[in-house]
DNA sequence: ATCGAAGTTCGAATCGATTCGACATCCGTC
DNA sequence: GACGGATGTCGAATCGATTCGAACTTCGAT
């Protein structure tokens, strides 16, 4: 059902047709209805392909995610959800592509043949490659995460590095003097993984500032290496009475590892992190951490692109941001032995 | 960059370019390689709208997903993932629906614009009116689950009814007489959720065969849920020996809760579900389980749509999985008390 | 030398929408 | 009753690709 038929059966031409749909030149009441009541009665709505070449805009927004193949944590999940929801809500489709570099066919297409009127980027690196050739490329976009240069790009960020050092602090303030940080694995810190690596440096000021004794070791994300780490930590670092992680994935078997070494939380050992507030509940004891507001990160990061659709050269904003710690019941005062 | 940027610089006319990239019509060497150099030079990709718009094709599967509200689960995840990389393979791009119902303006989108050339369905209810309407409208579809008419349409699903079964039987065969299973929600049960529906069936005939004592209980899809539902177990039915389960989400809060009742897996009570062999494997002790094959179903769900958009006419094909069980730790024989 | 087939290229039509300029109609005003 | 300004409608051009028919070249066979 086109345009055309539309017209035939109204008995109209079709620009009038485009007219009474768009609003954008007056119609008659009169034709204006049996215009609809055609449209109505055959269910037509205009081709997406037909729009999108005369406008010159798809009315999608692309999502670049990593590929399948390392499976996707559930943070990512949530921004997947909340990104693809929040567009709906402006009446825009996205489209997904599983990429990894620079030069995947799928990122290829969204970009050279104009697939999408804005790009989102997720899983960004300190260097990342794909931000430059969007910036080159003239593209509006926006990253979850930040590069190492984030003055001239727009993006949306937890500050990992405030949060960690805020737990640090909270856990200095209950008096613990050693402290370890639970990063992400250590290929992530290979590969310039920014929240790993602002873990890492917020984690080290804080320390730093406090006098504290610090250690910071990356694990793997999944949970049977959170269980081989806390079995590392205790064997190589028994004087550790605090930890402070970002590694969501990991807390499954960090918890079971507890158990299993008898270690008591808080008594023993107190743990305040960076989580979703879903990990930190279900921690057990419940999590003393930083609720991560995927959801609205996504909203934001989308609320951001329209804005630099509507406007590609104005100043590139940014939002940072750092949720307050929920104090839950992992963290407690140091206990002598 | 257009075609007709290319052909100028290229000298030629727009067609020759066209029939140059296509191989549709022979070009000669001379001529294909001083196109070619022009497009690597100013890196030409054809516009996605244009070349829609002209074939009546666009080169994109729809995924209509459950909204983002209710929280995706692990499988939902594992299936959008497998979708997107399978479709990558074929060099389509996927765009995401965050849809419940008929009538969502994101659903409308997809199928009166035009916007994709087959779709792809999870979450698929016994009585489902987007099938209904998918149907209506003469558009290649593929579901993840299947309807309670599942003759018409092309799927993929889990036979829940018979890895149920078989768990049932399995445990039967250790000499357990009294098994329960730990289904999905009760929300999901009544608004029609095959796999649950499917459990159930599976259940109850496999209980009635080996004249066993059955019972049925739901539980949300949430951990702190499975922490609950063991205990009302524990407590209402004390004499069950076994569970089998399909409800993924809850498994860790069944095994704190199993930790806090200090009941022993297998020795006091066994335990054979349905789940990806990643929560399997995460699940101390490991669990005997039917390991869903979840990137296989999206790959499958593709392969399947890929077919039937080339032929929509062909008959329907189904894929009904049920894969063995793998035998872990988490089953043994019945000990007496 | 001529013919036909194969190879190569071009121009024009087409897909389905939007939008501009032009024209027709209607109304109130002087 | 002529004029100007809304108001309503239409035809034609346009977006960027693909594809059909036609024309032109080349070359081997007769």
């Amino acid at each position: 059902m086109n345009i055309g038929e539309i017209a035939r059966r109204a008995g109209v031409s079709r620009s009038t047709v485009s007219y009474a749909l768009s609003g954008r030149r007056s119609v008659s009441t009169a034709t204006r209805q049996r215009i609809q009541a055609v449209i109505d009665e055959i269910g037509y709505r205009p081709n997406a392909a037909a729009r999108a070449l005369k406008e010159g805009r798809t009315r999608t927004l692309g999502l670049v995610i990593p590929p399948a193949s390392l499976r996707l944590t559930d943070m990512q999940l949530g921004f997947v959800a909340s990104v693809v929801e929040a567009a709906a809500r402006a009446d825009l489709d996205v489209l997904l592509s599983p990429s990894g570099g620079d030069h995947d066919r799928s990122f290829e297409r969204l970009i050279s043949g104009r697939r999408a009127d804005g790009i989102i980027l997720m899983e960004i690196r300190l260097e990342d490659e794909r931000v430059t050739r969007l910036r080159h490329e003239g593209i509006p976009f926006v990253t979850i995460g930040h590069t190492a240069h984030p003055h001239g790009t727009c993006w949306v960020d937890v500050d990992y590095a405030a949060l960690v050092a805020r737990c640090v602090h909270h856990l200095a303030d209950l008096g613990h003097r050693s402290i370890a940080l639970l990063n992400r694995s250590a290929e992530l810190v290979a590969v310039g993984y920014g929240p790993a690596h602002r873990a890492q440096a917020g984690f080290a000021e804080a320390v730093l500032q406090r006098g504290l004794t610090g250690i910071e070791l990356p694990c793997p994300d999944d949970a049977a290496a959170g269980e081989e780490w806390i079995e590392q930590l205790r064997d190589r670092h028994p004087g550790v009475t605090a930890i402070t992680t970002i590694n969501e994935a990991s807390l499954p078997g960090l918890q079971r590892g507890l158990e299993r070494l008898g270690i008591a939380v808080p008594r023993e050992l107190s743990i305040a992190g960076v989580a979703a507030r879903h990990w930190a509940e279900g921690f057990r004891p419940q999590l003393t951490a930083a609720d991560v507001p995927t959801l609205e990160m996504g909203a934001h990061a989308v609320e951001l692109l329209l804005e630099r659709i509507a406007a590609p050269a104005g100043p590139p904003r940014h939002l940072l941001l750092a949720p307050p710690i929920s104090l839950r019941d992992s963290t407690g005062p140091v206990h002598p032995h």
